[in-house]
DNA sequence: TTCCTAAAATGGAATAATTACAAATTAGAA
DNA sequence: TTCTAATTTGTAATTATTCCATTTTAGGAA
């Protein structure tokens, strides 16, 4: 877990001001799964008296600007907000909204091989992203969120 | 383009009424690039007064529970939607919210050879959906819709 | 340390997409 | 032709998110 002190470290090396919303909402969103914005407000709102939602989409977006974290996007429409900004991608369970990340730079290394040689007319490739759907194994449940 | 009688056919194939409302709605997604449902209510509005923009909805939300049609998510959060249901990706323009579909056999032949050797622990994988993210060439812009 | 100002946070209202639901209509089987 | 479950409609409600004017604050300069 990331200490407070990385965090404000982080923030300030993007060039934005330190404060303790935006430190609360890293924390938030390392600490929950995946969290969609109402989530992260119900956990900082605890620590910050007073917050706004209003502040949450605020820091969330300027935070996904900077590519400090990433936004997720899943079926029900619903944003979903990943503090891991290392490239990889997402396993998306078809029956509920669970999502977890999925890393493997063994397939990132075959698929850029694989567009390296075969470019696709008319479009600049610049990120792949996979979205694996299926299901999580039943024992698993308990991990849910 | 698919005639009204195979439309017609393809949702009576699913169990479905065959009512005008549907077949305009299909029509409507063959004829536009990933409409959302606004677009669609547009263009269908035209050849059924009256029409209800709830019923473009569950329409829509019906012939996708089928797998007649695809929901297809774009970081905005609007939903659009797909009358192509052969397998198949998107590219993304980074910059705009233009969608195109990506057909690859190959590169889902290659897909689906390394996730039978190389299993996900934990997790039953079901279907592989890449979002291609990038940019269109200028000289296409006039493809966008 | 205090001051200053641009940046950030707040709160309340507005918006946009979508859903809920009860009533009216209709496709298509009998 | 009749009947009924399926479908559509319309209005209202909801939900996530954004807008914007005002207030507060972080952090650099004096």
């Amino acid at each position: 877990m990331k200490t407070i002190q990385h965090i404000a470290r982080e923030i300030s090396a993007s060039g934005l001001k330190v404060t303790p919303q935006r430190v609360a909402v890293m924390q938030a969103l390392h600490k929950l799964n995946h969290p969609r914005a109402e989530e992260i407000f119900n956990e900082v709102s605890g620590s910050i008296p007073g917050l706004s939602p209003t502040t949450v989409y605020n820091v969330l977006d300027i935070l996904a600007g900077k590519g400090m974290i990433k936004k997720v996007k899943t079926d029900s429409g619903v944003m979903r907000y990943d503090a891991v900004s290392d490239h990889h991608h997402h396993m998306y369970c078809i029956d509920t909204d669970r999502v977890e990340d999925f890393f493997d730079p063994e397939l990132d290394m075959i698929l850029q091989n694989y567009f390296q040689k075969k470019k696709i007319e008319g479009f600049k490739l610049e990120d792949i992203k996979l979205q694996l759907m299926g299901k999580f194994d039943e024992s698993e449940k308990s991990k849910s969120i």
